[in-house]
DNA sequence: GCGCATCTTGAGAGCGTTCTCAAGACTTGT
DNA sequence: ACAAGTCTTGAGAACGCTCTCAAGATGCGC
C-alpha cells in the first residue's frame, strides 16, 4: 500500500537541470563562481523536485553538522520540571535558539548533563562524538565547569559559555547581573525603602556574586548599610523561605526583599503572607528571572527579566559566524529589564521615619 | 595551540581490537553472532578510546536516523512564548521525549510548524528531508491535519497522533479528556454544586469536544441541566476573560466553572474578583492543563493534569518499537489526574437551596 | 591576435557507518 | 568419519554530500 518514496537526492537535481553534482551542491551553499543562467535553472529545478540536502550527508562530507548543542543541568530542570514549576531556561534557550539557527539554516538540540556527575566528560563526550555539533551552548553551572570547558577545548569545538566573564576559552556572554541588581536597588531606593535585603543564589554561580554587587553598590552609593541583610539560597523554593524568615526574624524594620530566583522571591511572598505583612504596602518584593510563575501570584512580581533567549541567540550568531576560534576576550553582555508590577511600593509611612528619627518598634 | 583532537572512529576501534570494522559495528549494535570473548575484546577497546558512533554516518548507511522529531504549533508556542506564560506544551514533550528517547539511544528534537501556514507541506517536508527522522510526534491541532498526515503516510514515516483517536494512519494517543472532564464535574457535583458551567476550547481540537461530552454526562448522570453553561474559547487568557464574563451575566446562580485550560480558568478568577466573588467560597474553579503557572495563583487552582509527558514517553516507545507500520488500529489513552489545590470548595449555603426552592436572587 | 590569468564546470575521492554476500570454522546427525 | 547445516568473521559496496584538483571557457593586456 504506502509506496515507499524515494528521498530526493542531489543527483536527481543534477540530472534534472543537466548539470554535474558539484554544481548543484554550489548552487545550494551559495558558492561563488556559477553563471546565473545556471544558478536559476538549477535553482528551478531544487524547487520543482522540492530537494533539500540530508543534514547527515552534509555532516559526513564537509565539515558542518549544522547542529548547535544547548547544555544543560539535568538535576536543575529535572527537579523544576517535575515539580511543575516549568524548565523556564530550557524554554528560552530552545525557542531563543531555534528561531535563530533556523534563521541559517542550523538546528539546535538540546542536552541535559549532570554537574555533579564524575561522569560528565563520558556524558558530554559521548553528546558530542555522535552528534558531533558546530556549536555548544553552555549554561550556569556549566559556564564555568573546568573540565567541561576543557573538553570542548580540547577537541576544538567552539562554545559559548553565558553568565561567565571569566577569561579562558569560548565566548563569554552575560546578562548584566550587576547592573540588573543594582536597577532593582536603585528603584527601591527610589521608593523610600531604606533596608532592602537581599536572598541570593548559591556562591558556585558568578551570578550570584554579581547580583550582590550590583545590591551593595547601589545601597552604598544612597549611603545605606547592608549588614546582616544578605541570605544565601540556592534558588529553589525551600531555601527561599529559609532565608525569607531568617531576614524578618532579625530585621523588624526590613521594607523590601529582592530575591535572586522567582521560586526564592514567591517563598518570601508566602512568609510574607503567613506573617500578616502585606505585599508591597509592608513589604515591596523584586524577583529574578521573571519566568511565567511570577505573572499571576497575587500580587504579581516586579521582576527583573533575564534575557535568556536574546543570549543565547547571541550566542548562536556568534558560533555560527566565528569560525574554529575567533577573539575570544570580549564578553558580551546582554542588558536586563526591570518589569514592574505590583508587588513594589514605597513603604509604610512610618517606616522611614523610624529609619531615621526613632528606634524601629514593630516587633 | 589548540590540537585537534581526531576523532575516533570504528576503524580505530577494529584496529585496537584486531579484528574487521564489521564486527565492532556488530558488537556496537549487539548484533546476535558474535562470539562473547570477541565480543569482550571489541567492548574494552570501545572503553578505552570512548567510541561513540556518528549519528550522521549511521544515518548514512544504515536505514535509522535515530531522531524522534517532535511538532508543536508556532503560532501558539511562540505566542505564549513571548507573553512570557510558558510553552508547557514543548517544556513536557521534550523533556518526556528526551528521557525515553536517550534510554533508547535516540535523540528528540522539536520543530515549530505553523498550522494555518499555505507552506505546511514544504516547511514540513524541508525538515522531514533534512533529519530524515525515524519516528514524528504531533501536537494538537496537527494531530489532525490531514496534509500532515497524508504527507507523513507517503513518506513512510511512522508517526504518533496525540489528542486524536481518529481511524487511519498513525498511531493515535488520547489523554483521557471525556473521563477526565467527568471526573472534575463528579468532583464539584459531589461538593454539592448544581450549577456548573464550562469553558470550552475551539472546535478545530476534538479534545474540546471530549471535554464538553464529559462534563455533559456527569452532569446527566446528576439529572442536572447543563443548557446555556457553555461558552467556547480559544484556549488564550482574553477568552476566558469574555467567556466567564458571559457566564456570569447570565447566570448569577453559577457556583462552579471548568475551564479548559489554565490561561482561560485563570483569568476566569480574576474577573471572579473583580466581581467580588471570593474563589472558592462563592466560585469554585477547576482547570485544564496544570501548567506552572496555576500553583502560584490566590488561590492556586485545583487542575486537570494533562499527562502530556507520559503520553509522549508512550508515543516515543511505540515508534521506536514498531517497524514501518505496525497495527495502527488501538488508541493508546493514557489517564489524566485532578489536583486538587484551594480553588474548589462546597457552593454557598444557599446556593443549593435557591436552585431548588426558590428564584435565583443574586444580582 | 596571442599568451596569460581568471572564471566556470566537472570528475573522483573520501567522510564513518551498515548493508549484502561470501568464506571459513565449528556443530550435528547418521 | 563425512555431508549438511549453523555460527562466526570479513571484504567490499553503498549511503548523499562536499572536498580537492584538473580541464575547458572566457576575459585581459599588449
Amino acid at each position: 500500500m504506502a509506496r515507499v518514496r524515494k528521498t530526493v537526492t542531489i543527483r536527481d537535481v543534477a540530472e534534472d537541470a543537466g548539470v554535474s553534482l558539484q554544481t548543484v551542491s554550489r548552487v545550494v551553499n551559495g558558492g561563488p563562481n556559477v553563471r546565473p543562467q545556471l544558478r536559476d535553472k538549477v535553482r528551478a529545478s531544487i524547487d520543482r523536485l522540492g530537494y533539500v540536502p540530508s543534514l547527515a550527508a552534509q555532516r559526513m562530507s564537509g565539515s558542518r553538522s549544522y547542529i548547535i548543542l544547548a547544555i544543560n543541568d539535568r538535576e536543575r530542570t529535572l527537579a523544576d520540571w517535575r515539580a511543575r514549576l516549568g524548565t523556564d531556561w530550557v524554554d528560552q534557550m530552545l525557542l531563543g535558539g531555534i528561531l535563530t539557527c533556523s534563521q541559517h539554516g542550523y538546528r539546535m538540540m538540546v542536552e541535559l548533563v549532570d554537574t555533579h556527575s564524575d561522569h560528565v566528560e563520558r556524558e558530554l563526550g559521548a553528546a558530542l562524538s555522535a552528534l558531533q555539533p558546530d556549536g555548544v551552548i553552555l549554561t550556569p553551572p556549566h559556564s564555568e565547569n573546568r573540565l567541561i570547558t576543557q573538553l570542548l577545548a580540547e577537541r576544538n569545538i567552539p562554545f559559548a559559555r553565558i553568565g561567565s566573564n571569566a577569561p579562558g576559552p569560548g565566548i563569554p556572554l552575560t546578562m548584566g547581573d550587576e547592573s540588573a541588581a543594582h536597577l532593582a536597588t536603585a528603584r527601591l531606593i527610589e521608593l523610600g525603602h531604606r533596608r532592602i535585603a537581599m536572598i541570593a543564589g548559591p556562591p558556585q554561580y558568578s551570578l550570584s556574586g554579581w547580583r550582590i554587587d550590583g545590591w551593595k553598590r547601589a545601597m552604598d552609593e544612597a549611603g545605606l548599610p547592608h549588614d546582616g541583610l544578605l541570605e544565601v539560597g540556592d534558588f529553589g523554593y525551600a531555601s527561599g523561605t529559609r532565608a525569607a524568615r531568617a531576614l524578618l526574624d532579625r530585621h523588624a524594620d526590613l521594607t523590601a526583599i529582592i530575591g535572586s530566583s522567582d521560586q526564592m522571591t514567591l517563598a518570601a511572598l508566602e512568609v510574607a503572607r503567613d506573617r500578616g505583612l502585606a505585599v508591597p504596602h509592608d513589604l515591596s518584593l523584586i524577583s529574578f528571572d521573571n519566568t511565567p510563575i511570577v505573572r499571576f501570584s497575587q500580587p504579581p512580581l516586579t521582576a527583573v527579566d533575564q534575557p535568556i533567549a536574546e543570549t543565547v541567540s547571541r550566542a548562536v550568531e556568534q558560533l555560527i559566524a566565528r569560525g574554529p576560534d575567533g577573539d575570544d576576550d570580549a564578553v558580551i553582555e546582554v542588558a536586563a529589564g526591570l518589569v514592574e508590577r505590583s508587588s513594589t511600593a514605597p513603604p509604610p509611612v512610618e517606616a522611614p521615619a523610624q529609619a531615621h528619627a526613632h528606634a524601629p518598634s514593630r516587633a
